[in-house]
DNA sequence: GGATTTTATTTGATATATCAATTATATTTA
DNA sequence: TAAATATAATTGATATATCAAATAAAATCC
């Protein structure tokens, strides 16, 4: 029976958490209130205004529940808008507000230096290779 | 601002999830009763005997409070027996049980075609790549 | 040898993940 | 059009992640 390190997903699940304890650590430091979690949804709708929930769940791939309580707190702290969709009243539309492009923006750069230092020593050839064959990896689990 | 899709780690954290997800069904759906990170703690007392928890919590890189509340449960299901270090009586031994090791040779043949499928389409090669640069990441988050 | 510091673990609080059940609204269909 | 079905989101339960505070025991230090 193999051992657990010799195996490529232990070495996956590492590495994405050793990243987001980094990620994290370096916007608390720089005095930023807002977890990753929160973070991704909120970029997700600074690139594309007026989404759904399922929408968003489908972009930052976390289920329907876990995007309902993310909302609430991006509400609460007025980085989203969320209003009442009238043609569907099922839905909601969601909005980033100036507050939270203002957050976005401020964090940009501290996001770049993670990426750029996580990435040290790593081509931009293998970067790309990388994504690719994680992408393999992605469409064999569906 | 580069979009989310085109950032490596967006990538890596959807192929760690989509893989746990994928991995966590084909267990549930052969009948077997444990979540991916019990499993991953049981397979590391496995390997090694009577390791503490802090010593756990390092090897699969969780906190240790995370740590408690997995073990709690791997001993309610008698997955582990956990007693008391006579010489240092802050720790605890932990040891898996017959029905901890019999559970995971049990799922052992559904763990390996998981991982098989997942990297289907991939060399070896492209997989010691991945993994080699999986560990340049993780010493350059430290 | 008693006070201080360190170590191992637990507990509480809050965020997130996941599943199942529920609610409200839309759509389809008979 | 009324009934059945589908969809969007919420809520409750349980597992896990993370931090901070608490507890208990061990090690160190003066």
């Amino acid at each position: 029976m193999e051992k657990l390190d010799e195996v490529l997903f232990y070495t996956l699940e590492k590495s994405i958490k050793v990243y987001r304890k980094f990620a994290q650590n370096q916007i608390l430091k720089n005095g930023y209130d807002i977890t990753i979690d929160q973070w991704l949804v909120l970029k997700t709708l600074q690139e594309n205004r007026l989404l759904s929930q399922n929408q968003i769940a489908e972009l930052v791939f976390k289920d329907f529940a876990s995007i309902t309580r993310i909302i609430e707190l991006l509400v609460q702290k007025q980085y989203v808008n969320r209003t009442i969709n009238t043609t569907d009243r099922r839905k909601f539309e969601l909005e980033i507000t100036k507050k939270g492009i203002k957050m976005i923006e401020d964090i940009y750069p501290i996001v770049t230096e993670n990426r750029k230092q996580a990435l040290t020593g790593l081509t931009s050839g293998e970067i790309k290779n990388l994504k690719i064959q994680l992408e393999k990896l992605i469409i064999n689990c569906k």
